[in-house]
RNA sequence: CGGGAAGUAGCGCAGGCCGGUAGCGCACCUGGUUUGGGACCAGGGGGUCGCAGGUUCGAAUCCUGUCUUCCCGACCA
């Protein structure tokens, strides 16, 4: 079977998909909108689970698990929050299915089954776990409550894309109760600066950290912090956002703890998640037309390992130095397989950990044992070298740092070159046009001049960026003063 | 929800106008030769042509209905 890519400059988001197909990352499925994560695309959301989970509990957080389904009326408690996902909620209205009488082996809903209270399956969970933090809350004393959740949500879009949009994916959601303002703040902010740490130092992935407009804000926050990263075609990618979330749940739900000055005051908020999205915002951001390139820190395959051999001799030699080089690079904690699989030749083997974005390749043949030397090649930039079969583990390591490296370097090159400083409305319509990216410009700070800007543009305020510098400047739309740039872009 | 495309073997597709009982490539199985960038030879297995009606001696093909998926757009923590 050919495994052809449609290359980027050819057509952008068909590259997209042939790359989660065809480098097996996942699959559509039967059900609209819904994907299958297959064992490659599930093994890199475990190792980005897994650091991820690391990091919260490092934080002082812990786990849990809530329901799949919030009863209605608990639901629709916090209005914003139940007015923001109505459009997108998968309603359960029945618990039962009898057979068809006048459709012989086919089955329909039994109307006898109404359910009294329809269940909302969960687009997010604040509902169901601040009805529960209520039980859990009754003194300062029990505050602050750290807990995530790693689990599936639904939310029935209109239009989905493998990762990027599907109808249920996989998160993470973090819900923290406090006493204090101040202390849900710095919480909601830490926790951004955990995405931020992550994406940068794992994914390799660079990103803004900002505090969206009160249009783009999660429904139900007071403040929603994101982080914004940007992709291959230019087009922005919220890759991860944390809420403040104030009082609102706390009052929607009756909230209240007792204070050391023995009064009874509502609880804080916050919420923060990341999703299998991630898993798009990596492949737009590193890949090529020749398949996935993965930044080793999360691959879940870091290095591979293919014979080249003539005979049944040739490939025992092969094979025992190769034991050695596995336990060296094991030792070390690099993931590594060995492909001596005979049913495949060299050649299909480069192309394919190629389209799976492995970040090395390690090539042994004869020539090579008699030279005492590999073929080492990195996936990123493709070079290809021969080391030293000495110290191969060491510079096998040293190598995967440079590539983790070298893929930062590279997407933050572009994203500087396509962050673009605009003054003039006609500048700013070119920008967005023409060359993409990011596009700084004073913004007079009212949610009708945003519209009107996504209006005729098409992009929009991705955020203001946490570390602005302030400044006069004029809006580039109406002209009105503004203090400060924010961050337009066309985005996902 | 508007526009477009498509459902035929595991995957990618042809056949359809002009109806006659299904084909190609890859994958798969057996044997052999191969192995430094997607190998080759020989033999072989696999499909109620999305579903339901209709027309007909006969339907993948014509007609009607229906379901589903994908793409673009609108929408969208």
């Amino acid at each position: 079977m050919s495994k052809e890519i449609t290359s980027r400059s050819q057509d952008y988001s068909q590259w997209y998909n042939d790359l989660v197909i065809k480098g097996g990352l996942a699959d559509y499925s039967a059900v609209r909108g819904c994907m299958v994560i297959k064992p490659y695309g599930f093994a890199l959301w475990e190792n980005m689970r897994d650091v991820l989970d690391k990091m919260f509990k490092e934080t002082g957080h812990q786990n849990a698990y809530f329901p799949l389904f919030v009863p209605k009326s608990l639901f629709e408690a916090e209005e914003k929050n139940a007015e923001g996902f109505a459009k997108e909620c998968a309603v359960v209205t029945h618990y039962r299915l009898k057979t068809d009488p006048s459709n012989k082996g086919k089955l329909i809903v039994d109307p006898e089954a109404k359910l009294e209270e329809e269940l909302i399956v969960r687009p997010t969970s604040e509902a169901i776990i601040w009805n529960t933090y209520k039980d859990w809350i009754q003194s300062y004393r029990d505050l602050p409550i750290l807990v995530n959740q790693w689990a599936n949500v639904v939310r029935w879009e209109m239009r989905t894309r493998l990762f990027l949009r599907t109808a249920e994916f996989l998160w993470q959601e973090g819900h923290t109760a406090h006493a204090t303002a101040e202390e849900a703040i710095v919480e909601t902010e830490k926790m951004l600066d955990v995405y931020a740490t992550f994406a940068e130092e794992y994914m390799a992935l660079p990103v803004v950290k900002g505090v969206k407009t009160p249009n783009e804000r999660f429904a139900g926050a007071e403040d929603t912090y994101c982080i914004e990263a940007l992709m291959q075609d230019g087009k922005a990618l919220q890759a991860g956002t944390s809420h403040f979330l104030g009082q609102n749940f706390a009052k929607a739900f009756e909230v209240k703890f007792l204070s050391r000055e023995n009064k009874q005051e509502y609880v804080w908020a916050t919420s923060w998640g990341v999703s299998t999205r991630l898993i798009g915002a990596l492949v737009m951001a590193h890949s090529d037309d020749d398949g996935l390139v993965l930044p080793p820190k999360i691959a879940p395959l870091q290095v591979v390992i293919v014979p080249i051999y003539k005979g049944a001799e040739q490939k025992a030699k092969i094979d025992a130095k190769v034991g050695e080089i596995i336990s060296q690079l094991k030792a070390m904690g690099i993931s590594v397989k060995y492909d001596d699989n005979d049913n495949t030749r060299p050649g299909w083997k480069f192309a394919e950990y190629e389209m799976k974005g492995v970040p090395v390749r390690i090539a042994l043949g004869a020539r090579d044992l008699e030279n005492n030397v590999a073929e080492v090649a990195r996936r990123d930039t493709k070079e290809k070298q021969s080391l030293s079969l000495d110290n191969l583990a060491e510079n096998i390591q040293k190598l995967l740092n440079d590539i983790q490296q070298n893929l930062y370097q590279k997407a933050n090159t572009y994203r500087e070159e396509h962050t673009t400083i605009v003054d003039s409305w006609e500048e700013f319509e070119k920008m967005l046009d023409e060359k993409g990216g990011f596009v700084s410009a004073h913004w007079d700070g009212t949610p009708e001049t945003e519209d009107a800007i996504k209006e005729k543009t098409k992009a929009t305020i991705r955020c203001i960026p946490l570390n602005n510098t302030h400044e006069e400047g004029k809006c580039i739309l109406t002209g009105k003063p503004s203090k400060q740039r924010v961050l337009f872009a066309r985005a996902y």
